[in-house]
DNA sequence: AAACATTGGGCAAAAGTTTACGCAGCTATT
DNA sequence: AATAGCTGCGTAAACTTTTGCCCAATGTTT
């Protein structure tokens, strides 16, 4: 059965007009009268037209659609980034085109191709926990296609980026920490090749030089960031001959599997141990105690990241310095990092 | 700077032979000499030739794109399934073009709208919590683009559908409780129209009568899966002249306020009431106790959507029946709802 | 009255690919 | 020797929209 669909053509035959004016009608553009217009929308309702995005975007160079690599969609961080993406994106008359690298630096590559192909007006990108270097990018900056990356980017690389501070994030965690009187703080630090690892770090290694502690080594654990890991470690911690008295977690993942075997040990949250995490999962205002975190306004940055890029397609050639925007994060305080009496201080309601 | 792509005819120039020719080599179609091929995917390879997409998707009518509306594209369930759809489709050589309805049926009107003009090829679509009713796709039938249903559909439509058996899930989680022991078992019940939360109840009474036990008015309650709806539900329960001894939910995150509620009240878990949630949510491992929940096996519905969608856009104009495939949930029993001595039994590692 | 500007809209090319059709030139069959 | 069939490739149309250019008609100025 398939209708056809009504093309520009039908309605200017119709209508004993030219395509031309039809199209001109439908866009608004140059001077065509008022009563042509009118006839010319009539008709375009009556038959339901509909127009051909390919055939105009072939036309015009443009597919009205963004790219998106993200490492995988799943999981909180990425979705929520996705979610204001596309809330943004569709909010612009774009389309979002998804890909997965899988943290697969070979996918990546693959993914980014593909949107090249489908002629993506502009691309997004957070990197593969796997790529080190930035070759694939090279193509992209070549065809002039816009790209922003966000999150996860690759350091000593001027581009377009939308970040968070996790420097302030790890400063601001242990410093919660410190003020809360624990003095031997240790970290759960992430692949340092990472910005936000590393940044993380930093930020924690900051905090304690300022209020006059040492950065001890052995009380800073690098690992990949599983709930796995976080058991591992707090077992690795809890037999050092001098344990820590409080956890900064850069994943809230590690910072449960901390509170797990915390809890197994038949340790008080947070009497023997505090525990902070990263990332203000959605789970973390339900573990036993409620897990203190660092919220990364996820979906703020979906929207900052396509405001930008939407904002450099508009430059398109005018080629201004790379501009990096930097999100603010938030201290969540919840119990398992307050001393007894206090409750939950910053209760964010999702 | 942004070097014009090398097209189709400027390998034929090059090569002083026909577009056609360079066509049909490329995609290996008609008879063509092999040397003629050599040649021509040599100098494609120099020149870095990519196919125009929206050329080829005009002169096809095809777009090799993949519509997907769902609600919202954060928490577990539906970023899982986009996982595996997307995962799926790009093995097929498809886009992956996502929308959400946020939960709105005149979004989701919208939607469906902005995807048939962006011509995808096929559509897959899991309703939003308002619709209740289908004007909306009758333009998808019209235009005779393929659509498959998941999850959430409307009942009483025949449509293409990959669904959860949520009618055995609830009765695989009562059955569970009175395995277990449980003689008064509530139950947390969704909106009704949405076939998913009136399976889960069915299964739920079935599974009591089966039992020889009586379907309790009082213990259903009716609410929207909020975890403040669980908080609210359960302290309604617990002040029952006579308070059931455990709580079927048909989400994890109303369960997760009965755990809360129960726990203030010094009441422990499973022993004085037991729990099983719906979804196996990330979170459901994490909390004290673990809680028991039924698995939907999120990606695998991602690709048998994916897959059934692909085979019927293969199928065009064969109009078979409707099709109906019908995943089984898995219960992952945890300690919420095992006596004492028992441990976790299914042990599903992500 | 002639020159000019403005308005409204048509013509045709262009975008890159696919494909039905056809045409040579050759081999094989009758 | 004539017909048929195959191979390899070219021609041209088609898909739909956009846009630079042009033209006619009307209105305005000198």
């Amino acid at each position: 059965m398939a209708k056809k669909r009504a093309s520009i053509t039908d309605l200017a035959e119709q209508l004993n007009i030219a395509a031309s004016t039809v199209s001109r009608a439908l866009n608004g553009h140059s001077a065509i009268s008022e009563a042509t217009t009118k006839r010319v929308l009539a008709l375009a309702k009556e038959l339901g037209y509909q127009p051909n995005n390919m055939a105009a975007g072939l036309r015009r160079g443009r597919s009205n659609m963004l790219g998106v690599v993200v490492p995988h969609i799943d999981g909180n961080f990425f979705s929520q980034v996705v979610k204001g993406i596309e809330a943004s994106a569709s909010k612009a008359g774009y389309h979002v085109l998804i890909c997965q690298s899988n943290e697969d630096v070979v996918h990546e590559r693959q993914n980014v191709e593909t949107l090249l192909n489908a002629q993506v007006d502009g691309i997004l990108v957070s990197l593969s926990r796997t790529t080190r270097e930035f070759k694939h990018f090279e193509k992209v900056r070549k065809r002039d296609v816009p790209i922003v990356f966000f999150d996860r980017i690759l350091e000593g690389y001027d581009v377009n980026a939308v970040v968070l501070d996790d420097r302030a994030g790890g400063y601001r965690a242990t410093k919660h920490l410190l003020t809360q009187g624990y003095q031997r703080i240790a970290h759960f630090a992430g692949p340092q090749h990472l910005n936000i690892y590393k940044h993380r770090r930093q930020g924690y290694e900051e905090a304690l030089r300022e209020h006059g502690l040492p950065v001890d080594e052995e009380l800073i654990l690098f690992c990949d960031m599983k709930m796995q890991d976080g058991i591992v470690g707090t077992k690795q911690l809890l037999a050092l001959p001098q344990p820590p008295d409080a956890i900064f977690s850069a994943s809230d993942f590690t910072a449960a599997g901390a509170l797990q075997v915390l809890k197994e040990r038949g340790l008080q949250v947070p009497a023997d141990m505090a525990l902070v995490g990263f990332s203000n999962e959605l789970f973390s205002r339900l573990t036993e105690p409620m897990l203190t975190s660092i919220d990364q306004h996820c979906e703020a940055m979906g929207h900052s990241a396509t405001r930008l890029l939407l904002q450099i397609m508009k430059e398109q050639g005018q080629h201004f310095a790379p501009r990096h925007i930097v999100l603010q994060p938030e201290l969540c305080m919840r119990a398992s990092s307050l001393h007894q009496h206090q409750v939950e201080l910053s209760y964010k309601k999702k």
